[in-house]
Formats: C-alpha cells, sequence, structure tokens
DNA sequence: ACGGAAATGTCACATAAGTTTCATGTAATG
DNA sequence: CATTACATGAAACTTATGTGACATTTCCGT
C-alpha cells in the first residue's frame, strides 16, 4: 500500500528534521515547508494526505494557512494537525473554530503524534468509504474495487485503477507525467516517465472494450501530459 | 471461542483506558474511537460485537451515533450500552427510546458494567440464532452451522464457515487479507497473511464440488484481497 | 491417557497477472 | 520537412496468487 504522504510546516529546521524521522520510521511520506507560502504550494502541487502546521510562522501565522485552505473547495477537507506552544491556549481555541482537526502542544512525546496522525487519517479515509465516483456511465466504486460501464464490470490491473481514480477524483486538470507519478505511483518511487503512457494506454482501452466514446475521457495535452475531461464527453 | 469484541466511544482517554483494562481482565477484545465519526468508521470495518457508548461527546453527542446505527441494515442489531452522567435522566429515556439496549450512569463499577455487557451479549446471540442467510440457492444456517448449495449440504470446516459467513453479510466490498483475519480469525491473532489464501482456496472448493458456478462468488481482487460478488453470479 | 480423525497453519513451488522498459511507428508542430 | 512528442506492441522482468503436501494441533471416543 502506498504510505500516506504527510506535510510539516515548520520554520525551524531541527524540527522538521526530527518529525521527518518520527514519520520515516513510522512508515509515512513526507514532505516540508518553512512558511504557509511554500506550504500552499506544496498542498497543491504534491497533494499531501494531511498537514502538520507549526502554529508560529514568520511571515504569516498558522492559522492564515488554515483559513485559506478551508476556504478552497479541494482543500478544505484536508486534515489539519496544529503544533502550538503550551502558553497559547486561545490559538488552540481559534485553530479549532477555524476547522483543524486536532491540536498537539509542544514538546510533545513522537509516539503520541504518530498516533493522532493515525486517528486523524483513519477518520478521514472513512469519509471516503461507500462513496462512488461518477461520470456519465462510468462508476468506479471504491469500497468493492470495481469500475463499471454501461453496467459491465471493466477490466483492469491496480495501477490503472487507481490512476482512473485519481483522475476521476481529480477531473479538467493536465498532470504532467512526473505528478503522476508522484500521486498515483507515490512518492520515492522511480520509474521512467514514459511508463506513464503504457498506463494510459491500458485505461483507455479498458474503457474503450465496453463503449468507445469513453476512451476520449482522458486526453493528451501535446507537451504537458494528460487530462481528464469529463466535460468534453459528447455521450452525456 | 474468539473473544468479543467490544468498541469504547468515549472522548476521555483516561476512561478508555480504564475500560480497556477492565475489558481485558473479562476476556473482551477492545477497540476505541473518540468521537463518533471515528466510532462509526470502526463499527463498519473492525465489526465489533457490541459498542460501549458515552453520551457526552464533542462534534456530535453519541445519540446521533445510536441514530445512525438503527437506520443502516447492517448496523441496526449492533447491541448498545450507554455511559451517562447521573444528571440527565431524560438523555437515557432518549437512548432507550431510539434503541439503546441498557444504559449505565456514571460513575460505575466495573464489575456492574460487566455483567451487563455479558447479558447483552447473551440476549444478542440469541437473536442470531435461526437466522439465515441466502444468496442465490447457497444457504447458510447460523446455528446448525450448515451450508447448503441446491439443497445438498457442504462440507468445510469451522473456519471456511466463519469465512463465508462473514462474506455473506458482507457482500461487494474488496477485504484485505489483513482484514479478514481481524474479521474472521479475530483480534491480536498472529497468524501468516497467506494462510488466508489456503482458506479461501478451501472455500472455492467446497462451493465447486457442489455447482462450479457458485465458485466464482468469491474472487480475487489482485493487489487487494477478496471480495464476495453474488452481483456477478450468473445462475441469478 | 491414548490413538486416530479432522482441522489448521505453513511452506515450497507452479502459475498467472501485472509492470516496466525498449524499439519502432505515427502524428503534431513550427 | 525536420523535429519532437506521443502511441503502441511486445519482450523481460517482477510480484501476487493458486495449489499440493506436510507438520502440528485440536477434538473425540474409547
Amino acid at each position: 500500500m502506498a504510505s500516506k504522504k504527510v506535510l510539516v510546516v515548520d520554520d525551524e529546521p531541527s524540527i522538521r528534521e526530527m518529525l521527518r524521522l518520527a514519520l520515516a520510521i513510522s512508515d509515512f511520506d513526507f514532505v516540508e515547508a518553512q512558511d504557509i507560502h511554500e506550504a500552499y504550494r506544496v498542498i497543491v502541487d504534491d497533494a499531501p494526505d494531511m498537514v502538520l502546521l507549526d502554529w508560529m510562522l514568520p511571515g504569516g501565522s498558522g492559522i492564515e494557512l488554515l483559513r485559506r485552505l478551508k476556504k478552497g473547495e479541494a482543500t478544505q477537507s484536508l486534515p489539519v494537525i496544529m503544533l502550538t506552544a503550551k502558553t497559547h491556549e486561545d490559538n488552540v481555541i481559534q485553530g479549532l473554530e477555524l476547522g483543524a482537526d486536532d491540536y498537539i502542544t509542544k514538546p510533545f512525546a513522537p509516539k503520541e503524534l504518530i498516533a493522532r496522525i493515525r486517528a486523524l487519517l483513519r477518520r478521514a479515509s472513512s469519509d471516503q468509504a461507500g462513496k462512488v465516483l461518477t461520470v456519465g456511465d462510468l462508476v468506479l466504486e471504491i469500497d468493492s474495487r470495481r469500475v463499471l460501464l454501461d453496467n459491465k464490470p471493466l477490466e483492469m490491473g491496480p495501477t490503472e485503477f487507481k490512476l482512473l481514480h485519481f483522475f476521476m477524483a481529480n477531473p479538467e486538470r493536465a498532470y504532467s507525467r512526473t505528478q503522476l507519478l508522484d500521486r498515483v505511483w507515490g512518492t520515492n518511487v522511480y520509474v521512467e516517465e514514459r511508463t506513464v503512457d503504457v498506463h494510459i494506454r491500458r485505461l483507455r482501452k479498458a474503457l474503450q472494450a465496453v463503449n468507445s466514446a469513453y476512451a476520449d475521457l482522458i486526453q493528451t495535452v501535446r507537451g504537458t501530459g494528460y487530462r481528464f475531461s469529463p466535460r468534453d464527453l459528447s455521450v452525456l
């Protein structure tokens, strides 16, 4: 299973390093940012599964980032745990009101932090359970791990399933091969970029086998990568 | 006998810890949740045999969870004991009306709690008696511990029976080997994941021996685990 | 307590399925 | 057209699952 990716936002390199280690031991993927600006960029580009957010940051407090995240459609359900100093209890309240999911006061035991992260990710993924993604007559069932087109099951391998899942969850946007590798294959996997092409082809093939109109959902964006575009589906 | 699994839903870590101990002493399995969201997820994923539900919870009172459980087909018969503060007697009435099976007011003696849990589980398991699960011509009789296909008895060991029972109660969903071990073998059992394969094979073999079409009910979901899917049964 | 049947879990090997890379063909771009 | 990027088929490889056999344990009847 691809491990979950945690974004750590803290201006102290030493703290980031400590967290990197703690997370690595528990088999989490790790990305980092020193300020909220960088953090936002990482969230958009790397799509972490959750955020560990320090409250005291130079150049815009964590609260600002949190507010921004909760405003955005795509980011509002991203789980956030805040890291606060013990003294600022009012920040905690403010943070929770703004939609942080949990908080932990510094200094903290890595073990506890990991436990909280696990709990939070579990909670978050249970929101996914029972969910079904739909585009026209194309249905992707997460629970049963199946894809149906016109009520007929589609044959595809695990990678194609993940790829389609990603596309259906992120339509109408072009992704580079590198981005796809990062987000579908997982971080720190190293394969040729061209491999993506092959899986795209297999996915198209699977769709085409049942209903050829649906193969066009996956569009090549020359010089960039690929895009999943329900908008252009003539059948709809 | 696999011990019964009790889910404790309480936001106080200290109370969860106390209950964990009390339950461990009496040889119950234990799972926990801090809020109703997490609780629901645990119910779906870990299938506890009953729930100890605190009434006062942040982010959605216990009443909400209870309502949700009673609405769901699969969860409505799950036994629930509520934990309430002495002062809120009206909550008790409301809870019982909604379908809680029993209540106990805090503070309580662990001994009494255990007694109530035992009583409730006894009651609940006798409700199960006489029940029969059916998929097409496949009939599983819970109390006689028998399986019939086309009116002919199927030969299988207890583990295969439990496995089939679980599948028939939870169709159309892919389960990992780990999940199956958790839910069919029981918590804190330590066996190889691949053991599941062997039992799956024995179960398929038993089905095939009588009616080969039914062997396809148990599908391999490569990279994930297995799925029981009546939907694809051509005979229906 | 004892022997034997039944059930279980583990292993080793066979087979199947899926993935990546590569070589080559084809289409877009300026 | 020359160039670049993408599509595609197939080989080489990797990984996951199926399967039979066996050692061990559990359960019974004696």
